[in-house]
DNA sequence: GTCAACTTGGCAGAGACTGTCAGAAGTAGT
DNA sequence: ACTACTTCTGACAGTCTCTGCCAAGTTGAC
């Protein structure tokens, strides 16, 4: 399995890649569809697989687990935060900077109601949370040296700060987000995650 | 099934409840025995519940997951940290009470070896820091109208402040223990703690 | 001693996930 | 078009965590 083809611009796009495309998002939308309809945990891979018309063996193959089967591509997500954060003139300060990049991520989805719907699903779902915050966390760990850097710390030392940076925003996000789900939506999560911000180093 | 019996000060000790103080302990010493010889995700509970003398079935009745394995009584952490953080003067700040909350979950550990063997275990195990953030996120929740109440804002509402103040508090711990799991235990974490809050505070 | 409350172990089974392997389907060379 | 090669798929069996159920044993209260 060598899946990196990856639809690059001026694409080869082979049959095969073709297919992995429609079959990955055929699997997706199934995916979410009976999640949003009958819940997390009471949907079974077994049943995905069925109503998108693959083999279970196929699917985990697509999606390692269960988790990916929810935020698409969770890659992009690191990829993006990193890149922009990475951009930043140097003259930014680390909240300038983190912000930037949270920005970057929220503009990634699709739409207002996927992103909603998601994080809905997200905030309700406790196993679902577990797996998201793992996944946060390495994404964290990534951003760590860019922000040691901005922050004037040696790089890679056992300095707590620059991850306790990190994290705190992050910890925004978070709060802004589920404020936001509350709200059905409303408003702007970016200026949720500015309140929060405040509220901390206030 | 009736666990309650938690051995109340004045206990009335009946047999079963040293039975199964007992076995709960050998259960638990076996489980962090295992996990620190072989890694966590090399244990199974076959193995575990094999070598401490029950059987797979009474251990799940101990214990309800296999994370529970580890950290003993979660249920006090957050039990303390409530409790801790309500008895807090009402002149204190948030920042104050939420600190005093922090330390007193610290005190908690048997030993400082044993702490640090736990902490070095949950961040180095990806597996387990999932099921770990994801029941500290609980705590979080129970924190909310505590703080709330401190931060002058209205229980309850949307008000996504208190949440984001919470989260950041926990975020510094993290990354305090991290930091000292790095030193191997030199140090306290608490001065690490402070540290980080007030890079993010700064 | 009797009976109720409690505890235990074994069994069967669900559900997520993995290794393996034969075979289908696409791709490329001639 | 035929062949050789790579890539993908489905099926099967198996592991591991975790749950429901039931029969048997132990303890406690009277």
């Amino acid at each position: 399995m060598k899946q990196e083809g990856r639809t690059a611009p001026g694409a080869p796009a082979t049959l095969w890649d073709r297919t992995r495309q429609l079959a990955s998002q055929e699997i997706l939308e199934t995916a979410l569809r009976l999640f949003t309809e009958q819940g997390y945990d009471e949907t079974t891979i077994a049943q995905i697989a069925r109503e998108a018309g693959v083999s279970q063996r196929t699917l985990f193959r697509y999606f390692g687990t269960k988790e990916d089967l929810l935020g698409g591509d969770q890659g992009r997500f690191g990829q993006v935060l990193t890149d922009t954060i990475g951009e930043q003139p140097a003259e930014a300060g680390v909240w300038e900077a983190l912000r930037a990049g949270v920005a970057a991520v929220l503009a990634l989805h699709d739409s207002r109601e996927q992103a909603l719907e998601r994080f809905r699903l997200l905030h309700n779902t406790a196993s679902l949370r577990a797996g998201w915050l793992e996944k946060r966390l390495r994404f964290q760990e990534d951003l760590l040296p860019l922000v040691e850097a901005r922050m004037g710390a040696a790089v890679g030392s056992a300095d707590p700060r620059a991850r306790a940076v990190v994290a705190t925003a992050f910890a925004c996000l978070d709060a802004a987000s589920m404020a936001w789900v509350d709200n059905d939506g409303k408003g702007d999560i970016l200026d949720l995650y500015d309140e929060c911000l405040a509220a901390v180093r206030g």
